[in-house]
RNA sequence: GCCGCUAUCUUCUAAUUGGUUAGGAAACCGGGCUUUCAAUCCGGCAAUACGGGUUCGAUCCCCGUUGGCGGCACCA
């Protein structure tokens, strides 16, 4: 089953699948592949699916999918036959590890480590009560622990005292006292773990040396120690991850906008961008480079230099960063990119037209669904007459004698621009080109007339030069 | 409420083991180039939360305060 193996590092990322890929996932699966990368380790996937009710395929298919779309590849796992993502293998997933949870948990009763609790919700409801009013840490210790109860969830039995202490790799040493964690629960049933109980065994049987997580884990981790201790399993290394944040400080949730990854492929971002700009949320290298490869980031990623407190999810510096790589791209990837977006507003369009929107647009676009705003480089536009007048004051008689002119002098595209440029410097740039671009574009702001000519060629140019010069009358 | 984490421009962040005009990037503003919008180039704005220590000297080390965040489920 386990297909390939690697020594020394071990890291994972274990997300649920009850809701899309998540950006702050995205982010902790980053920081764990890049980190076994960097030390020649192994990262794998884990899915957390032991909430039925909650758990659903199609989520898993959107984190498997969304993490192949950024690059990031696991290392091992179950072999599969037919699959919607990159790599050869499948993800481990917790539902199909239930023989390993029962078999610690029934380890773990005959120790007398842990029992069932056989209070009902509402008796611990008014435990918790009783426990705010008198200002007390919210913690249940069951009068059941010494019971042979054999039914309800099944507790650890914390007979700890003291402090647990743990080193944090991002943080240092971090300090609990083990008294207010309570006999915190492990088992709905002998056959249904939950979150604390699986990750514990998981980790263990996976052999995982790192655990980078997010820092909202902080407080489970002197509960995964305890169960650790209790097993004598060795306890794996932590760093916990400074939270992504929205504008507002607080845990990235959606009530800020998107936080599903694949809505920003479907926005028009590419994947090294985005793992570009997560890299760099709580991370930075030495020096002041911005743009970086993903087998850059494998080769410089340490974490001693990811920060410690939470990062604001800046799209701006996305927007930014995806003009960037658009720059950056090659005329054919951009055009093949370009195609859905233009083929969804605009329909079917011929490769070379398609291949001149790439040329004149990449310095312009910042995201690939940008195109879709230039509806004029595929239909004739409507405008008022009054945007042809350059800077609104021109005469509508001047502005019908350039394109008139224009209209005269207009010949095959290539040659236009070396022809008109003689006539505009004469009248004024901005007399003549002013009433032509907007008679393409119908827009105040717009690429350049001879780019837009480029695209729509001479007949279009032509016509709507004529339906301009019809609206100044 | 209890426990924990955290603190440099609006945002992401840099500043060898304490000595910098506190640097870069995004955003914003101004200018060059330009018919417009971009792209590009140049320039500008803007920060060490507060209070105590330690020290010749604290962004940096220690303590406290305040703020922010996270966790406290038969979710993960």
């Amino acid at each position: 089953m386990i297909s390939k193996k690697l020594a020394g590092v071990r890291t994972r990322i274990a997300p649920s699948p009850t809701g899309w890929l998540h950006i702050g996932t995205a982010r902790a699966a980053l920081f764990n592949y890049l980190f076994a990368r960097r030390h020649g380790g192994s990262f794998v996937v884990r899915i957390e699916d032991t909430d039925l009710e909650r758990s659903d395929k199609k989520f898993e298919a959107d984190i498997l999918e969304g993490l192949s779309w950024l690059g990031i590849e696991w290392d091992e796992g179950p072999i599969v036959d037919t699959r919607n993502y990159k790599g050869d293998y499948g993800p481990y997933r917790q539902t199909e590890r239930l023989d390993s949870y029962e078999h610690y948990l029934n380890k773990l009763l005959e120790q007398g480590r842990v029992f069932y609790c056989a209070h009902t919700a509402q008796e611990l409801e008014i435990e918790h009560r009783a426990q705010m009013e008198t200002k007390q840490a919210l913690r249940h210790i069951c009068a059941h622990r010494d019971a042979s109860n054999t039914e309800g969830i099944i507790r650890f039995k914390n007979t700890a005292s003291g402090c647990i202490t743990f080193t944090d790799c991002i943080r240092g040493a971090i300090s609990f006292n083990t008294e207010l964690l309570g006999d915190f629960s492990l088992a709905k049933n002998i056959r249904a773990p939950l979150y604390n109980f699986a990750v514990v065994i998981d980790d263990k049987e996976m052999a995982i040396t790192h655990v980078l997580r997010g820092e909202d884990h902080i407080p489970n981790t002197p509960k995964q120690i305890l169960i650790q201790d209790a097993l004598a399993f060795e306890r794996p290394l932590y760093a916990h991850l400074p939270l992504i944040l929205g504008p507002d400080r607080s845990k990235l949730s959606k009530r800020h906008g998107e936080t599903s990854l694949n809505a920003y492929r479907h926005e028009g971002y590419l994947g090294q961008a985005l793992v570009n700009f997560i890299a760099l949320l709580g991370w930075n290298p030495d020096d002041e480079r911005e743009i970086f490869s993903l087998d850059e980031l494998e080769k410089e990623f340490s974490l001693e230099k990811v920060q410690k407190s939470g990062a604001v999810f800046n799209k701006e510096k996305l927007q930014w960063l995806n003009g960037e790589y658009i720059r950056r791209m090659d005329r054919e990837t951009l055009a093949a990119n370009l195609y859905p977006f233009l083929q969804e507003s605009f329909g079917n369009i011929p490769q070379d037209i398609l291949h001149r929107v790439a040329k004149i647009e990449q310095p312009r676009l910042k995201t690939f669904a940008d195109v879709q705003a230039l509806p004029f480089l595929f239909k004739d536009p409507s405008y008022e007459k009054e945007l042809l007048l350059w800077k609104g004051i021109q005469e509508p008689v001047e502005a019908a004698t350039h394109l008139r002119a224009i209209e005269k002098i207009l010949c095959d595209i290539k040659d236009f621009e070396k022809t008109l440029m003689p006539y505009a410097e004469q009248h004024g740039k901005g007399n003549v080109l002013w009433p032509l671009r907007v008679a393409l574009s119908g827009q105040a702001a717009s690429p350049g007339p001879f780019e837009i000519m480029y695209v729509i060629g001479k007949e279009a140019t032509l016509r709507r030069v004529r339906n301009a010069i019809a609206l100044l009358k």
